[in-house]
RNA sequence: GGUCUCUUAGCUCAGCUGGAUAGAGCAACGGUUUUCUAAACCGUAGGUCGAAGGUUCGAGUCCUUCAGGGACUACCA
């Protein structure tokens, strides 16, 4: 990379200079701001003290040595402390020429660095996927992918939440009140079924404590003591006992939920390695708790049950064991982080979860290491901001969420009235189209909730819609489309003929190279800091220089044949780019649009 | 109460380990199509970066205090 070129180069110079020992590790250099002449800029005010002179000074005499040393430069300038650098337009050439065919550019070598394994998605089986969840699963997806690119081997897992009280309050409310509704008698998806009645059951509970309480009875007693509660809390006894009926039921209901999910999660793009299923992992962790005993790690109270110190770390005292020897959520997450290195040896673990769990996985990670765990520091919770709506939180019992489903075929909608309305699609096949409104609308959800910081929470408000225009996937897809079509209307051209020296670049024609050159970087950036959001942004300021440029510059009509390959290339690898890190975003580029 | 976190244009968001005059998109207003896809391009307007101190050559970025949001602080998962 010519960045590393550079910062040796400065290194030698200061050295040369100053006898400053920097190192060009130390050295830091960033893109020329676009008002200024030159392509890396370096700043000399730290340099100050060992050059003893001002900065214009300081930085003309390191230009000047530059211009020496340095074959790859073309010129620099100097302003106030800057020393703005310009590369030769042949090096931006030549990477051109040697990468607008590459099919993997700026992918790293796959399987060359260390495993990881990516959990995400991880629902509650009792009721469907809202927003949120849909956040959850594009992010681990596309986090998946850009650790894949950046060279890591990567697995990726669903721990799915099968049992516990909530599902036994979809299954009460529909054994009570159901009738045997199924997914075929009802036309409803199956998730969209254990939801209704997870919701059924609410409203029954919340009559009962009403009617509780009017009788004299204290809240705290009335969410007891309510019939619907205790019909739960006797299923989960049940279940745990392994009751048929209640097994059966609970299988039966699960499935229509997994087939329903199964269809959201096609429709997401996503994928899984591995599934776990809390019914299997639940009981984990035992004996975990039983070797934190024995070293000390862990205490016993008196009343039996089993806890840790986290206090000299700034956190709680922590209960790992109940008195009656059931495990709760933190002794089953340890026992399935031990589960999982079995599965997978990977050391380090991503966990997608969102940020309101930060406290859990902070203590898990806290206990893992004090257990010596070896793949304890490996332990990262990818912990991203919740979805808000303009009036709040979404909540599922309270009706306050967007359905995935809904949401994805009111994108694909939009997507289909908004191409009608352009009208460039006539001609084209029922079945093609479905394909393209599918693609265009998903497009503009996966980009508008990627493009945003995971670790900050974001706001959706369902009455104004995901735009198609601007910083959005749809542009971004577009400007693919339109590349395509000046691909496919210049084939047949002959590109052999190529000389860099009778090429001339304008400015956003160098813009536009140097924006290609930094691919391979954002990627690395964006697996370092695990945020699809950088890759983001980069595509869509590259998807902005293509366009000024397309609009700014004639291709298959300029005259001049070097030029014109130039500018083919140019297309060519924008294009790639384009789709390349839309494909690690987990989002699909059409040919025409 | 304690811990963590957030606050940048009317709205939604960028701003890399401190660097030049704080950037996009949407919304508003005006312009661009006999020419490779106008889901585009150009322009105008819009800001005391929540407030106040501090650190230094330099602070949206680091530190402190305060204000206002949010999350967590379950023998629920």
């Amino acid at each position: 990379m010519i960045q590393d070129i550079i910062k040796a180069q400065l290194a030698n110079a200061l050295q040369q200079l100053y006898k400053a020992d920097a190192g060009s590790q130390g050295i830091v250099i960033e893109e020329t701001s676009p008002d200024y002449e030159g392509d890396f800029t370096f700043v000399v005010f730290p340099y100050l003290k060992v050059s003893r002179k001002n900065p214009e000074q300081t930085a003309s005499e390191i230009g000047n040595y530059l211009k020496v040393t340095f074959t790859e430069l073309e010129s620099f300038n100097v302003i106030k402390g800057f020393l703005n650098l310009s590369v030769r337009t042949d090096y931006w050439l030549n990477f051109l020429f040697e990468n607008y065919q590459k099919e993997n550019f700026g992918k790293a070598e796959p399987n060359s660095k260390q495993a990881v394994l990516v959990e995400y998605s991880s629902p509650n089986t009792n009721k469907p996927l809202h927003l949120g969840h849909i956040r959850n699963n594009l992010l681990g997806f596309a986090v998946a992918q850009i650790l894949e690119a950046n060279g890591n081997i990567v697995k990726t897992c669903n721990l799915v939440n099968d049992r516990g009280i909530h599902i036994c309050k979809s299954m009460v409310a529909w054994m009570q009140l159901g009738n045997g509704e199924t997914p075929e008698s009802s036309g409803l998806k199956g998730d969209h079924l254990a939801g209704k009645y997870y919701v059924e059951f609410d409203k029954q509970y919340k009559k009962e404590i009403e009617s509780l309480r009017l009788s004299g009875m204290s809240i705290e007693d009335a969410e007891k003591k309510a019939p619907s509660i205790i019909a739960a809390q006797d299923l989960l006894v049940k279940w745990e006992a392994h009751d048929p009926e209640t097994i059966r039921v609970w299988k039966t209901m699960n499935d229509w939920v997994y087939a329903g999910f199964d269809e959201t999660y096609k429709k997401l793009g996503v994928r899984f390695d591995k599934f776990y299923y809390e019914s299997n992992t639940y009981l984990l962790g035992k004996e975990i708790v039983q070797e934190g005993l024995i070293n000390g790690v862990f205490f016993k109270k008196d009343d039996g049950s089993v806890w840790i110190d986290l206090t000299e770390d700034g956190l709680d005292q922590k209960l790992v064991l109940r008195a009656d020897g059931t495990s709760v959520y933190i002794t089953q997450d340890l026992g399935t982080a031990e589960l999982k290195y079995k599965d997978f040896g990977c050391e380090r673990s991503i966990y997608v979860v969102g940020n309101e769990q930060d406290y859990h996985f902070k203590v898990l990670k806290l206990i893992a290491s004090k257990l010596g765990k070896k793949y304890a520091p490996g332990i990262y919770h990818l912990s991203y901001g919740m979805v808000e709506l303009p009036h709040g939180k979404m909540k599922s019992r309270e009706g306050t969420v967007v359905d995935a489903d809904d949401l994805i075929a009111e994108m694909e909608h939009t997507a289909a009235e908004t191409t009608k309305a352009l009208g460039k699609m006539e001609g084209e096949s029922e079945a093609d189209l479905a394909i393209l409104y599918h693609t265009i609308g998903m497009g503009a959800l996966k980009y508008f909730l990627l493009k945003v910081d995971p670790k900050k929470k974001m706001m959706f408000n369902p009455e104004e819609s995901i735009d198609f225009q601007g910083n959005t996937g749809p542009f971004i897809q577009y400007t693919h489309a339109r590349i395509r079509s000046v691909l496919r209307n210049a084939a047949g051209f002959n590109k052999n003929s190529f000389d860099p020296k009778a090429v001339v670049l304008s400015k956003v024609e160098k813009e536009l190279l140097v924006k290609m050159y930094q691919y391979p970087l954002v990627i690395a950036e964006a697996a370092k800091d695990l945020s699809p959001g950088v890759l983001c942004n980069y595509v869509f300021e590259l998807a902005k220089i293509y366009s000024l440029f397309y609009h700014d510059h004639p291709i298959i009509k300029e005259p001049n044949p070097d030029q014109k390959t130039m500018r083919l290339f140019s297309c060519e690898l924008t294009a790639r780019i384009i789709k390349s890190a839309f494909g690690l975003l987990g989002i699909q580029v059409p040919e025409k649009m």
